[in-house]
DNA sequence: TTCATTATTTGACCTAAGTCAAATTTCTTA
DNA sequence: TAAGAAATTTGACTTAGGTCAAATAATGAA
């Protein structure tokens, strides 16, 4: 999957000036500082972030308690996928966990570029396909592995994850406590 | 939610005839037995499938348990998202529940169509959303509900299921133990 | 440096759901 | 319609992971 990721970065690089030139004209840089929201619940994701540079999550409170349902790095691209595509209130914030850089593209422009620019329909659908072959497996994943051995997959495909991520939020990315984590930690 | 599955009703209903010739020659109904497999582990993915009338589902085994993925019903449009998608073997099978009738549609032709037919990329990006809102959302659920509550919710949204379907396959749907079904019933 | 704040670990106990086995109930079909 | 098969329920016990509280360890600002 992470094959497509790459068909998607090449498929960017391969297009013409004409769309790329559009796609610039609707994008703006924007700094963000550690710890603040580029997104809030409730509110309607009306932009997509493109992170250039530092890290950033996506998490949801339920009862007090926080889910980190994504962690994006250089390259991706974050947005709240049912508030942008419905534009309707998000249930879930978007952070930046370090400063961060990111490219932000307004919803409403980006969609009428499509209607230009065809490639950027294109861009569009596999962006969606590639989140929902993501989050499938996600839910894949919390059906078939046990805590440890999710942990263990993202030591070992993501060790990056775990050097720069502080336990609490990796815990919530896991789907367990984080005096569980810290038991398995201790357990391998 | 539904309200998006309308808006591709909608969408369809609305499509110009060259277009939607395009996709009916590219279509062709079959039949399938109750118990018959349209698509087994390990298969590439090469067709979609629009239940035209009856009951499937998508499942996969984990150490012996099949996990129900998904129920489709009519107008439901069956593939395994990710098989299709990158046209990798699937680990997941279709099978009919009852005997179905359905709309098949060949992946390449369907690919080959989007270049001539613009709107079937829109139609083909707006599945892509649906599914990943979809399947976000069963995550959330998991994640924010106990098992009786989220029967509780089938029962209260999707009362035919419950109906028609065996409780093997409800409680594989909802990611417990047939036992735990049987005594969340019996408690409510 | 040092003190305070924050992050992480450890301990004791709890709970939702799983497992295995047996008992019922409900369908089929001869 | 009775016998067998399949579906569902019930019982007894186990387990992964959660919760709450306290103890350490690590970090960072004065």
């Amino acid at each position: 999957m992470t094959l497509y990721l790459d068909k998607i970065n090449n498929f960017i690089k391969a297009l013409d000036k004409e769309t790329l030139n559009a796609l610039q004209s609707i994008s703006l840089d924007k700094k963000y500082k550690k710890g603040d929201l580029l997104l809030r619940q409730n509110e309607i994701c009306k932009k997509s972030y493109l992170i250039i540079s530092g890290i950033a999550r996506k998490y949801y409170l339920t009862d007090g308690k926080e889910i980190t349902t994504e962690l994006y790095f250089e390259n991706d691209l974050a947005v709240s996928f049912d508030s942008y595509t419905l534009q309707q209130p998000s249930r879930e914030y978007i952070e930046a966990m370090t400063d961060v850089t990111v490219s932000i593209t307004n919803y409403q422009a980006f969609q009428d570029a499509k209607t230009k620019y065809p490639k950027l329909l294109v861009l569009d659908l596999m962006f969606a396909e590639y989140y929902g072959m993501w989050v499938e497996n996600r839910l894949f994943q919390f059906h078939t592995m046990t805590a440890t051995e999710r942990y263990l997959e993202i030591l070992h495909k993501s060790p990056h994850i775990i050097q720069t991520i502080p336990l609490t939020i990796i815990a919530s990315y896991l789907g367990i406590s984080l005096e569980t984590l810290s038991r398995i930690r201790a357990n391998i």
